[in-house]
DNA sequence: GTAGACCGAATTGTATACAATTTGTAGAGT
DNA sequence: ACTCTACAAATTGTATACAATTCGGTCTAC
C-alpha cells in the first residue's frame, strides 16, 4: 500500500515517485520474477492509486532499466540474464575505477567529504573487529562505501550513473550477500582501498578496487545460476 | 506539432515518445534558454495533446536529465555549467576509454561489427579527402563513430550509458561544430584509434581516444561562455 | 479436421474532470 | 510606508471516462 506520508520530507505529494521506489525495491528483492507482466490495473489495486501515477512511474522504471516496454502491451519485470550482469560490472568497474583514480591523484575535494572517508574507515574496522550485521544491512553498507568514494570524487554525475548501475545490480548482490558472510575479506579490501588513497598510491588503489569489484563478481556469478533457477520455478 | 504518423515503425502510436524525442531535440538546439520552465498546458497546446502524454514525457526527460522537477512547480530546462560539462566529459572519458580498451584488446566481437568499425574507416578516410559536410552532419558522424566503437566492444549497457551523456553533452558540440570547421584533426585522430584498434595496441588506443575526447572538450570548453553569454540575453 | 474471419473481453493510449497546492496580490491593520 | 492575512488565479497532482489496439476463442467454410 502507497500513502503519501510514506514521502520524504520536502517532496510532497507524489505518488508516482514513491510507486517508483517501491517498485524498484521490490523488484530487487525478487518479489517478481523475470518477465512478470506488470499490469496497469492490477498495480493499482495493490497500491490503492489511479491509474496516472502508476503509468508515470512505469515509464521512468522502463527508462532505468527496470523492466521492459512492450508496445501497447504493457510493461514486464526485465530479465537480467548473466551477460548483462558482466555488462553491468563492466561499467562500474569503468566508472569505479576512474573515481578511486581521481581521488588518489587529487584527494577529496572538501572537508566534508574527508570526513565522510574517515567515518568509512572507522566503520569498516569496526566490522573488521568483530561487530557482526545482517546481510542485508552488509549489502547496504557496501554499496555506501562505494557510493561515498564516487562522492568524494567530486562528480555528481559520474555518481548518478553509478547508483543506477548499483541499483540494477542490487538485484544479484541480495542474493549472495544473502547466502555467505563475507564480511572479513570485504573489511580488508575496503580498508586497503582507503590507506591507498590516502597514501595518494594510485595504481594501488586502482588494483585494490579493481579486486574488490572481481571478487564480488565472482561471487555473484557463482550465485546467480541458482537464483535464476529459483525464479524459474516461480514462474512456472 | 506532434503527429502519430512521425513515428518509428514497429512503435504504433505512442504520443509520450515522440514529444520526448521533440523536446530533447529542442533542449540540444537550444530551442529554450537554460531555467526556462516548461509548462504542462502550454507544451499541450504547442504540441496539440492532452496533458497525460505530456506529464509522462516530461518525467523520463527529468530521469534523463534534461530537465528539473521542482516539487507542486512543474518543470524548467536543466541549465549546464562548465562544471557539469566537465563532469560529463569524465564520465564519458571513463567509459570510452575502457571501450576502446576492450576492443584493442580482444577485437569486435562479431562480424557484423568488424564490418562496422571497416565503414567507420573508410568514413573518415573519404572525409579526410576532400568531402566536405555541414557542421551538424559531422557531429552526428562523430557522434556515431564514438558509438559505434562501444557497440563494437559489445556492451549494450555501456553504449546505452554513454548515449545519455552524449545526448547532453550535444547541448554544446552543436555549438563547437557550428562555428569551426575541425574536421582535419577529428579525422586524423579517429583513424588513429582504429589503426590502434586493428594492430592491437591498447595503451596506443587509450592514449588516442583520451588526446581526440580532451581535444573536443577544450574545443567546447572555449566555446561554452559565448554560448552561456548567449543563453543569458535570451533569458533576460 | 483445419484455416481463416470475426467478435468480444482485456488492456493500453489519450483526453478530460476534479482536488490540492502554490503564488501573487489586494487590502486591512499597525 | 511596511507587514501580515486572506483570497483568487494558475498550476500541478490524481482520478475517471472514452478511444484504439491486441489477443483469445468461437464459429463458419472448405
Amino acid at each position: 500500500m502507497i500513502r503519501n506520508d510514506q514521502i520524504v520530507e520536502g517532496e510532497p505529494s507524489n505518488l508516482s515517485a514513491s510507486i517508483v521506489a517501491t517498485l524498484k525495491e521490490q523488484i530487487i528483492h525478487w518479489h517478481y520474477p523475470p518477465e512478470h507482466r506488470l499490469t496497469e490495473v492490477e498495480l493499482c489495486k495493490t497500491f490503492n492509486v489511479s491509474r496516472s501515477p502508476v503509468r508515470e512511474a512505469l515509464r521512468v522504471l522502463a527508462t532505468d532499466g527496470f523492466v521492459k516496454k512492450l508496445p501497447n502491451r504493457g510493461y514486464v519485470v526485465r530479465q537480467h540474464n548473466i551477460h548483462e550482469i558482466e555488462e553491468l560490472y563492466e561499467v562500474r568497474v569503468a566508472l569505479e575505477l576512474y573515481a578511486v583514480e581521481c581521488l588518489a591523484r587529487r584527494g577529496p575535494l572538501n572537508e566534508n567529504d574527508k570526513e565522510d572517508l574517515v567515518k568509512l574507515k572507522r566503520t569498516w574496522t569496526d566490522l573488521l573487529n568483530g561487530s557482526s550485521k545482517k546481510a542485508e544491512e552488509l549489502a547496504r553498507l557496501d554499496t555506501q562505501f562505494h557510493e561515498t568514494l564516487a562522492h568524494a570524487a567530486g562528480n555528481k554525475t559520474l555518481l548518478r550513473h553509478l547508483r543506477t548501475i548499483n541499483e540494477r545490480l542490487m538485484l544479484f548482490r541480495m542474493i549472495d550477500f544473502d547466502k555467505v558472510d563475507r564480511a572479513k575479506s570485504t573489511c580488508h579490501q575496503h580498508l586497503k582501498i582507503l590507506k591507498c588513497i590516502t597514501a595518494k598510491d594510485t595504481p594501488g588503489a586502482r588494483a585494490a578496487m579493481q579486486q574488490n569489484i572481481d571478487e564480488g563478481r565472482n561471487n555473484v556469478h557463482t550465485a546467480i545460476k541458482d537464483a535464476l533457477a529459483r525464479a524459474y520455478s516461480m514462474k512456472t
